[in-house]
DNA sequence: TTCAATGGTTCACTAGTTCTGAACTATTGA
DNA sequence: TCAATAGTTCAGAACTAGTGAACCATTGAA
């Protein structure tokens, strides 16, 4: 059974958060859950059809352990959910700011 | 003779900025300047005073072609300078959000 | 004009990270 | 029970970061 890294909200770092958002392809997967508004899948907020599965993973497991996303366990899927309130208590603006730029 | 290479204000991209910034040392070095509201040379703006030339030399690096810092030769010394202007202009708000949050 | 000091860069090495296919686990439906 | 689906974990290849050593350019002094 597969357990969940979530750091708690007040251990979440600038630096964490900050390299999470710097890839393209998760920048696209936070912009995703912010546009659906509610869980989604990992295929689902998938940034590209062709990507492989484990790099797909691998970004997941990234922005869980940025604070990002909250991960859970629901049937076959994996459901995830921004943790807006989390990064807008603790870096105010900056969620907001970053989504709201050009690439 | 070095050349430095700084991209244009229209090929900053966001990855690249964030990236930089992501870094605890860099940003460190980014308040320096921002504090300073001048030119500083490289060792001065260094975030610790034990820190590898090379590696002080390689933020640099990082940050110039990130496109957060110009670079120019001053005598014996390198100046740096924050390219406030270009960032404000293609990332609205993001230097400012990112500067006046904790770490 | 030579020599040492200063301020950075570049190189080469090591250590760590990212991407990916392959193998695996867990759940569901037939 | 078996196959399909959704993800994770592992291992290897490719890439990136930190550092000491060697180097280059400028300056100031003898």
């Amino acid at each position: 059974m597969v357990q969940f890294v979530h750091p708690p909200r007040d251990e979440i770092t600038l630096a964490g958060v900050l390299a999470a958002l710097a890839d393209p392809m998760r920048l696209r997967i936070i912009k995703s859950l912010v546009a659906k508004d509610e869980c989604m899948s990992c295929t689902e907020a998938a940034p590209c059809p062709d990507m492989a599965k484990s790099t797909l993973s691998n970004h997941f497991r990234i922005l869980r352990e940025a604070g990002l996303v909250r991960t859970s366990k629901q049937g076959v899927e994996h459901r995830n959910v921004l943790r807006e309130e989390d990064i807008n208590a603790r870096f105010p603006k900056l969620l907001k700011t970053i989504l709201s730029l050009p690439e």
